[in-house]
Order: C-alpha cells, then structure tokens, then sequence
DNA sequence: ATCGGCTCGCGCAA
DNA sequence: TGCGCGAAGCCGAT
C-alpha cells in the first residue's frame, strides 16, 4: 500500500518491470520538486525497489500554440528544477523538442528502461488522449497521480458540482489535506551520463533555445511574468507580507494590484497549489489575519473548475451550459447586437471602449488580465460577437495564444461563467437573455478605471506596471 | 446609501 | 413538498 493511494490512477495493470534502471517520472503540468504528490510516489516506488528515480520533462513545439510567450515561460523554470533535482539525487531529462513534428520518442526510449511510470493526473484533454494510448504500447505500469488539487479528485464525487455543493465537501477534507508534504527523499542517487537527449539549460541561452524551435514568435514574452519556482515563491512571499491583509478588501479594484498574481505558476504546476494555500493559512495564523477569501479562490474556485472539466465532454462547447443558459441564449441567438468586432479587432484591442482595450492590452503584454476585469473582458465579448459560438472561441482563443494560464481548468471554468456556468439567471435583457450582465457604468461605479488605464500606458510605455499601493 | 426583485435548480429538512 | 440560497450585478424605489 503506498501513500497517497487516493491518489494514484492506474492506468494500466502491466507488473513491475524486472531488471529495470530507474523508476520514472514524467512531469507534465506539475513542473516542479517540492510540495509535489506524484514525484513522492515515485520516490516511495523507486526506494522500495531500491532503484534511482528519474524526472522528465518535455516542452514540444507541437503543442497547442506553442509560442515565444509558453516556451520562455517553461524554459525559465528548467534551471531550477535542475538545481533542485541535483541535490535530492534525481536524474533529470529536459527534452526541448523543436521542430513541431511531434512529441519524439525519448518518454518511449526511457520508459524501455524503467519498472513503471509515473505522471500527473490532470483533467485535459491533450492528456486524456495520452491517458487512453500510452498505457497499452508501453508494457510497464502506468500511474497519473493526481498532485493537483488539495483535496484528492477522487475523493469529491463522480459529477459536476455547484460551488455551495462542492463547498462543505472540500471544507471537510480540509482538516487533512491542508497539511505541507514531505521533500522528496531517494535511498539510491540516479548516476549516469548525461542522456543524450537532454538539453542543459541556463538563463542566458533561453532567448536562442526559443528562437530555435517552430513556434509563433509573434507572441512576445511575458514583460512581467518571470517562469520558475523561486520566482513563484518569491511572488507568494510578498503577496503574503504585502497582500494578503489588504486581498478581502481590494481584490476588485485591479488598479491597487493587491491579488496574488499566483496563476501562470500554479497553471503550469511551477508553484503547488497546497504549499500556496498551506503558508496563507499559517501567515494568516501568525499574524493574526484572515486568508478566509483568499483561500476560497485558491481552494474552492480552483477545484470547482478542475471538478468541471473532470466531467465535461469538452470545456470549449456551449454544450456543456446549464440548460436555463442554453435555453436562454437559443431565446436571444437573433438579438440585434449593439456592436460586432471579429477576432482580428478583439486580438488587437481596436473596440470602441478604451477599458475593454486595456483589459486586452493588458492580456497582450503581461499574458493575463485581472479576475475581475476579466469578467467584463469576457462579458463585453459575447455582447459583441456574432455569434456565442464565435464569442466562445475568441475567448478561448485569445487565451490560448496570450494567456500564460491559457490552458488552465480555471480558464475554461472562468470564461464559461460568462455563459453562465456556475452562475443563476438575472433579469432578462438582449443578447444576453437572463445572463447576468456588466455594465461599463458599474466598472466605473466601483473600480478606479482611470488609474487602471494610467496604469497600461504605463505598461505599454515602460513595460511595467507598478507594484502594489495602499 | 440601502434594499428588494429579478429567476432557476439544487440540497436538505420535513 | 417547501424553503433557502447561490462568484463578482443591475435597476428602481425609498
């Protein structure tokens, strides 16, 4: 039995292979050391077999918009990684897979050399095709561990669940998920030549190891997101010290900059999920503060989305609405809207309303908006498409392309609520039937719109924005 | 400034 | 079967 087997999805039930090297751990959106479940089953297999534990890690220009933005972002990451793997005596394996043919064939060439292997259990579809092929061509174990979420997937239901249901569940749990981990411990240090196919990486070569691959290059890198591990918990450190008392009362006021700033790192698992949680709660503790609000969108928010897309057939489908939203929107398909803009004029923020242009500026430069601007993003869109269904994909595709949490259960979660998902109908009104809807004259009832606008000027003039105000 | 209604479905108590 | 209530709102009445 080992730990965490609430866990550990096997995919397959191939034996343990005999004669092996190594057991190995394929990181593919939890990339990082610390705070991580799968990699402590890994390492809990490997000492039981006395074997090495083996990390890899693949960035592919095949991926879904891979771009100049993704790839820095990710790259950023590797060299601490490296450093952090080196000392616990993991091997490690960085595949930068450049020309876009396909993802090659190192995680096979590894895997014939390994008694199992071990990832993440992640609710996207790109991994659910890898889910349903991998385990049957590769004759070893295959296990997706669920190192996502703070509360174990599994143990929260087969369906889909409203937040006031999801709620109580994920509060009970609590009591003993909310617990930090174990660092990674092996009895056997992985030692052997380099593998041929990984490719070192220092900070100083990231620009040239992006130019290099088959990707958009037209997606700048992020002007103020910086990828990596310790650069996720230097940001949490200074949320916690700066943000975290002002967070209840500032949150929607995007110009105070008072939110986290937390998602591109834990969309791409670079900082966990529960260590983030986990200090909120001690600091909150130790100083006497209330982390209630911001734990509710780090824990409750954030596994409601990742409960949504484990049932959802697709997460870009309208299909997938509650039926009083679909009934609605098939009411008001025919609504003469107050302005159409395509993709092109959406993408290059060139609407007719200078906040929905700054959102999107802000979207462009940094590769994300804020939460509650975001909701105005998304809002102002379906009222200024043709269609929902060409709203629907603006959205996504906006985020997939210039959003460093693009591709994130949270995103999908996020833009959906715009139709509705999670939400109850309000008063009817076009276009928007009983959707709830945001008026720009509310925006600048209750946020400051004139400093945030001061602010993406800023950002476009300076390629910065500023760091938080009281 | 504050408050209720809008409008639907789910979970739970009865 | 009935009741309360829900991710961030809006609007009109007081």
């Amino acid at each position: 039995m080992l730990k965490y087997e609430e866990r550990i999805r096997r995919l397959n039930h191939h034996p343990l292979r005999g004669g092996a090297r190594y057991v190995l751990y394929w990181a593919r959106f939890n990339r990082r050391v610390t705070f991580h479940h799968g990699l402590l089953v890994a390492a809990e297999l490997a000492n039981q077999l006395d074997l090495p534990l083996l990390y890899y890690e693949r960035l592919s220009a095949s991926a879904p918009y891979a771009n100049d933005r993704l790839h820095t972002f990710v790259l950023e990451g590797v060299p601490e990684t490296a450093r952090r793997l080196q000392q616990l005596g993991v091997g490690y394996v960085f595949d930068l897979v450049c020309d876009g043919s396909g993802p090659g064939d190192t995680l096979e060439r590894l895997a014939a050399q390994a008694a199992a292997l071990l990832t993440d259990d992640y609710p996207d579809a790109v991994a659910a095709r890898h889910d349903a092929r991998v385990p049957t061509h590769l004759s070893l174990p295959v296990w997706a561990v669920d190192s996502s979420c703070i509360v174990p997937m599994s143990l929260i239901g087969e369906r889909q669940y409203a937040a006031y249901s999801i709620r109580p569940k994920l509060r009970r749990w609590l009591a003993k998920y909310l617990k930090p981990l174990p660092s990674v411990r092996v009895r056997r240090r992985y030692s052997a030549p380099p593998d041929p196919r990984h490719v070192p990486v220092s900070a100083s070569k990231i620009p040239c190891l992006v130019r290099s691959c088959v990707a958009d290059h037209m997606v700048r890198p992020s002007l103020t997101f910086r990828g990596g591990a310790a650069e996720a918990e230097r940001r949490l450190r200074r949320f916690l010290t700066h943000n975290l008392r002002r967070y209840a009362r500032f949150r929607n006021q995007p110009a105070t900059r008072a939110t986290s700033d937390l998602s591109p790192y834990l969309h791409f698992g670079q900082l966990s999920a529960l260590e983030a949680a986990w200090e909120a709660k001690s600091h909150a503790e130790q100083e006497g503060l209330i982390a209630e609000e911001f734990l509710e969108e780090l824990i409750v928010r954030r596994e409601l989305a990742f409960n949504f897309c484990r049932f959802a057939a697709r997460v870009d489908s309208l299909e997938e609405l509650p039926a009083w939203a679909r009934v609605t929107l098939e009411r008001h398909a025919a609504d003469r809207r107050p302005f159409v803009y395509r993709y092109e004029q959406f993408r290059d923020a060139e609407t007719h309303d200078e906040l929905w242009n700054a959102t999107q500026k802000e979207l462009l430069l940094t590769g994300k908006i804020h939460g509650y601007y975001r909701m105005y993003w998304g809002k102002k869109i379906i009222e200024w498409s043709a269609s929902y269904q060409e709203a629907l994909e603006t959205m996504i595709t906006l985020h997939e392309r210039f959003a460093l949490d693009g591709r994130d259960p949270n995103t999908y979660a996020n833009i959906l609520w715009c139709f509705g998902l999670h939400d109850r109908p309000w008063r009817e009104r076009p276009v928007l039937g009983t959707l709830r809807y945001i008026s720009r004259e509310g925006m600048q009832r209750k946020t400051d719109v004139g400093a945030y606008l001061r602010q993406i000027a800023g950002l476009e003039r300076t390629g910065r924005l500023p760091e938080p105000v009281e």
